[in-house]
DNA sequence: GCCTTATTGCGAATCGTTCGCAATAAGATC
DNA sequence: GATCTTATTGCGAACGATTCGCAATAAGGC
């Protein structure tokens, strides 16, 4: 004797979030776990690069028992499964992380804000294209890192 | 009274090899120093790609007392001087070090054999100028790092 | 040859990232 | 829901690349 629609069950984000990444580990048969939840929460809402630091930073604030270690841990193993991506901008820099969306690895980086555009671009196909044609060179993974200033860094008038 | 050319001086490319990075460093009120020539002229002997770690080697290899925070401090100033370019390649490998050759930054990292090779190419420019006219962005420097297969490690025709 | 000060060599420090290992907890099984 | 297996955690120590502080040294202008 169930009762009759327990719950309508509104579409929740949040729960809709937490089960691309359950049943993303399920498939691969890893376990679904606190921390790896915060971690993967923490990434994708923040919407945007961040260093493992900064991810461990906020997932601690969300989750004070939050182990460094067990974010990168989580981090790597969520690229492995390509639910996140890693990326190596500038020298000095440490890695960024970010929810991967399957198309770019094209990024702008403003050197006066700092601020970390991505493009989803033909530009990174023409360089497939081109190499493959060109000098027979087959790319696997082609990383486009452009830093200079951003439309909105960049005076349009010199004034 | 001076002796009628006491040295013919044939073309030495050793001492042009000097000369080169002697000029730089006094047009920029720096000294020529023993581990600094060492240093260059291990990587400008190298001929590819080296890690500070690799250019420690050989240059300790070619003098003993070679200091690596020395190796590092050359290596930062030649850059700086525009003698030689560092590039990131992988995310878990060091920086490397070339000489300066002026033109490209377009990096093919062949994962086979591990060889790096780059090429001036008119695409890093196409680059360049799709960005300033689609997106506003102005670029300064821009990186292209490609990994794949080489055309020597790709089989060419099914075997 | 002398003097000034840029440069070195040394070891210790830093920073991002990984590792070893005992303790814990997911999730499959009854 | 109790039990069992083993993936995962948390911790601190280890790591590798790079930098730093500072006294000792040596370029290069005078």
């Amino acid at each position: 004797m169930p009762a009759i629609s327990p719950t309508p069950a509104p579409y929740d984000p949040a729960q809709a979030m937490d089960r691309i990444l359950g049943e993303s580990l399920r498939r691969h048969g890893r376990r679904l776990t606190g921390p790896r939840r915060t971690v993967w929460r923490t990434l994708y809402t923040a919407n945007e690069h961040l260093t493992a630091g900064q991810v461990t930073e906020r997932a601690q604030a969300a989750d004070p028992g939050t182990n460094r270690a067990s974010v990168y841990r989580a981090l790597s193993l969520f690229a492995e499964l390509g639910l996140v991506r890693e990326s190596h901008l500038g020298a000095d820099q440490p890695a960024r992380w970010e929810i991967a969306h399957a198309d770019d690895q094209f990024h702008l980086l403003c050197e006066e804000c700092g601020q970390v555009d991505h493009h989803a671009g033909r530009l990174v196909e023409q360089v497939r294209t081109h190499l493959a044609n060109q000098h027979g060179f087959k790319a696997r993974k082609v990383e486009l890192h452009v830093s200079g200033q951003c439309t909105r860094c960049s005076p349009p008038n010199p004034d």
